[in-house]
DNA sequence: GTAGTGATTGCCT
DNA sequence: GGCAATCACTACG
């Protein structure tokens, strides 16, 4: 297999893996530009598991006092945020889990993918999730494997050492791609974003966003939300 | 179906 | 030393 193994999986289908160009936009237009898109992880075995991005969330930087890089702080943990549109970062929380990030256009500005609707190699998912699940009763749906952050790294294999500062528009271990279910205009719900804590102005923004009707999403907004058709 | 709670560790102050 | 962009489990109805 040669540096080039993406190049055989492109030429059978109609997907195409974005570029550069796709990142580099404000971080709450990247957040609504993913959703419908396919994230596409290579294992280190050659294997392929792919999922539709169903729920994102914008962290802005600067201003944003739920971000981690408030106030324009650098640290070692977030560096990534900061770097070059597309790059991948992957933190670890609650001393377990990790959470899977892309570093858009702005100063320390990033989108969380909260959740996937998979669609590609599910029992490689069940697999990877399986294992972290302790009780035999558990029963894991299509639908538990990537309705949440955590989730879906786990399901991915995303962990920091393999994953965090590559870029998605040259990586072989992972990138985006764009297929015709893509395209299609959609509603998007616009609503406030989950497990942060923070001055009640940016605890209420909307900068959580998945498409409506979706059921792979982590969670139901019933209230305070407003609906968008995009694009 | 939902609510409450314990798990577990690297990072930052 | 405090805590985190979460999750699974249990209890209850």
């Amino acid at each position: 297999m040669t540096s080039d193994h993406t190049s055989k999986y492109f030429a059978e289908g109609t997907s195409k893996r974005l570029g550069l160009e796709f990142f580099n936009v404000p971080c709450e237009d990247l957040a609504k530009n993913l959703l419908g898109k396919v994230l596409v992880r290579q294992l280190e075995d050659g294997s392929i598991v792919k999922g539709r991005i169903v729920e994102t969330e914008s962290y802005l930087g600067g201003d944003d006092a739920a971000s981690q890089s408030y106030g324009g702080k650098i640290t070692p943990r977030n560096e990534p945020m900061f770097m070059k549109p597309g790059t991948i970062y992957v933190y670890f929380t609650y001393g377990m889990y990790h959470c899977f990030n892309i570093s858009s256009q702005g100063e320390g500005a990033a989108v969380l993918l909260r959740a996937l609707e998979p669609t590609e190699n599910i029992e490689k998912m069940l697999n990877f999730r399986k294992t972290y699940i302790k009780s035999p009763k558990t029963f894991l749906k299509t639908r538990d494997l990537c309705n949440g952050p955590a989730k879906l790294c786990i399901s991915l294999s995303i962990d920091i050492k393999t994953c965090n500062k590559h870029n998605l528009s040259s990586w072989n271990g992972m990138w985006i791609e764009s297929d015709s279910q893509s395209e299609l205009a959609k509603t998007i719900v616009c609503t406030s974003r989950i497990g942060i804590h923070c001055k009640k102005e940016w605890q209420e923004k909307f900068l959580r966003f998945y498409i409506y009707d979706n059921p792979f999403v982590s969670k139901v907004e019933k209230t305070k939300m407003k609906c968008i058709t995009f694009p």
